[in-house]
RNA sequence: UGUCCGAUGGUGUAACUGGCAACACGUCUGAUUUUGGUUCAGAAGAGUCCAGGUUCGAGCCCUGGUCGGACAACCA
């Protein structure tokens, strides 16, 4: 990782972030041999997304930057979402991402039994009672934020009835939502949080790990913190949605923990403009078919996006770009597309493809004949060294690179204009021909000018361009899937006029392109391989890809200063 | 009429115990270029939500507002 850019350098004074204040401030008051233990948390009942990739980087980053480690945690305690599936695919998205969480990976549901225990222990303190309420009186007696709540009749219950109680739930001897188990706090709390908070449930549902080991589960605030507990976690970073929990989190820890203890720390989720990130939302994309399933290169998942051709090293600067601080945010999409363009320019070997070719035949070259000319594979990293490129009387060029009535600044080819064939000649348009019937360019007629081939000195001669183009005879025909934003609205989640975020879908998210004519370098790419088509943008081949039909997806178009003008 | 959190160029983050707003993306010039890419040089753009206060001095501290967000699953 240390093509990493490492703006981060600790030994000068960089600025730290507010995260990193509290972690330097609390390490001085360390041993010498420790350090910080963080945690990645995720449940197991979606796909990763790039928020949580910043998650990753966040604690992994830490962990890294101040000498500790940071375990993987599934946070599994709700049996009904999650699924092995997501497991598999959160680890294969952090170890791309390039963290390694060595043996440290455990799951909420490895504590079961010491959850158990510790319920159990705050049943004897008085601190928790067996309500036999149902869902709906719980959550009627719950009050709003401005009203207090009401005590359950329950409450008052004695603690070996609540001890006896308890155990019969674990035994199923009582039907889901029968009874739950309540911490003991406050019904009046101006905290929703301390009224009495839900701490495990019966759910006879089989447990992806657990099968049917258990029928209650507990629910996320008693298991995440005695979780981290259990772990010594130093630092229980998460989102600000989970402020308002911190309260609860030290509430049981005050009654449980002996000895060190976790403390947790809120920043604000990462937003991204034109698409949406919660993962409820993401479901739906996938489940309604309106993408091609939690990797569909349009999708901001991690899985995604390494379909459509990002770098770990893109997102990793990416996420440290970005910040962490605790006021809401929207990144622009176009700073995720600078971090990929940067790591891609430097490690991208460059290829021609013609996207929307129209014909050219060069009418002074030699019928059949075809040279090889030699290109450079990528300008920005000349060990990349160099590739042959065929070429011949019959090329095909980018339709857009003509124009018969070119505005002031075009420089491109023109009638009776000149050009330079990238590596190749420099050639002058002599003639247009056109289908009659509807007036479209059906082939360019140029001459060559043989002097003027790449390396030798009639090659100097200055040409107002240089445009790419692919040798019909030689060329691949691949297919090409362009991809736009998802949506056409910056936040289409954010709506408060009752639309929904699906009907702000972009119908042109995705342009399949077929039979575009690509080099015959091509051949050999494997899946992931990025390219550069030059003047195009980036592309990464599609997995889905077989050896007699490639498919490219587009990663992101180049910096396009030209497109911008008209 | 609750509690908690936040507010700095278009966007995102900085500004160490108060010392005269910085960096990145984006935008706009210009140079270089066999990619209208890259690179390089430069510019514009905020006076820090508002009002008071403390201070020689406030983006940082205090008070009161305003605006935005989170919280009322047996989800996480």
């Amino acid at each position: 990782m240390a093509d990493i850019v490492d703006n981060k350098d600790r030994t000068d004074k960089k600025s730290l972030n507010f995260i990193e204040s509290i972690v330097e401030r609390d390490i001085k008051d360390y041993p010498e041999n420790k350090s910080i233990l963080t945690r990645f948390p995720p449940e197991p009942n979606g796909y990763l997304h790039i928020g949580h990739a910043k998650s990753i980087c966040l604690n992994f980053g830490l962990a890294e930057a101040y000498g500790g480690k940071c375990n993987l945690r599934f946070d599994d305690t709700n049996p009904e979402t999650e699924e092995t599936e997501y497991v598999d695919s959160i680890k294969e998205d952090i170890r791309w991402l390039g963290f390694d969480w060595e043996n440290r990976e455990y799951y909420a549901s490895d504590y079961f039994d010491r959850l158990y225990d510790f319920a159990i222990l705050l049943i004897k303190k008085g601190f928790a009672y067996i309500d036999d309420q149902s869902a709906e009186e719980v959550s009627a007696t719950r009050g709003t934020p401005t009203k207090p709540g009401i005590e359950s009749p329950y409450r008052g219950r004695p603690v070996g009835e609540n001890l006896d109680l308890f155990e019969r739930m674990k035994n199923g001897e009582f039907p889901n939502g029968s009874k739950l188990l309540r911490a003991k706090i406050d019904m009046s709390s101006p905290n929703m949080w301390l009224r009495d908070p839900a701490l495990y449930r019966i759910k006879k549902v089989s447990h992806h790990r657990t099968g049917d080991a258990w029928c209650i589960y507990p629910m996320y605030d008693f298991a995440h913190g005695q979780s981290d507990y259990i772990e010594g976690i130093t630092h229980s970073i998460c989102t600000l949605e989970f402020e308002v929990h911190r309260p609860l989190y030290d509430w049981l820890l005050d009654h449980i923990a002996e000895g060190p203890r976790p403390h947790q720390y809120e920043f604000a989720r990462l937003n991204l403009n034109y698409t949406v990130m919660s993962k409820r939302r993401l479901l739906e994309l996938v489940n309604g078919k309106y993408v091609n399933g939690w990797d569909d290169p349009r999708m901001p998942t991690i899985s995604a996006m390494r379909r459509r051709g990002y770098t770990p090293v893109s997102i990793r600067n990416f996420s440290e770009r970005v910040g962490v601080a605790k006021r809401d945010n929207i990144i622009d999409v176009a700073f995720l597309e600078h971090a990929v363009r940067e790591d891609l320019n430097k490690i991208a070997q460059r290829r021609m493809a013609v996207l929307d070719p129209v014909k050219l035949v060069i009418v002074n070259y030699t019928e059949g004949k075809v040279e090889s000319l030699k290109a450079r594979n990528n300008p920005e990293n000349e060990e990349d060294g160099f590739r042959e490129v065929p070429f011949g009387r019959e090329l095909y060029i980018e339709r857009e690179d003509f124009m018969e009535d070119p505005p002031k600044k075009f420089f491109r080819l023109v009638p009776g204009g000149e050009v330079r064939l990238k590596y190749a000649y420099i050639i002058k348009c002599e003639e247009v021909v056109k289908n009659p019937e509807t007036g479209e360019i059906i082939e360019i007629r140029c001459s060559y000018d043989p002097d003027t081939k790449s390396g030798m000195t009639g090659s100097q001669r200055k040409v107002k361009g240089t445009i790419h183009w692919v040798s019909i005879d030689q060329s691949i025909k691949t297919e090409v899937r362009l991809y736009d934003r998802l949506f056409i609205d910056e936040d289409p989640a954010g709506k408060k006029d009752g639309t929904d975020f699906k009907d702000y879908l972009n119908p042109n998210s995705l342009k399949i392109l077929k039979d575009v004519p690509v080099e015959p370098s091509i051949i050999g790419a494997k899946p992931l391989n990025k390219f550069q088509f030059e003047r195009k943008g980036y592309f990464c081949l599609d997995p889905d890809s077989s050896s007699d039909k490639l498919i490219f997806n587009r990663t992101v178009t180049l910096r396009d200063t030209w497109a911008k003008k008209k």
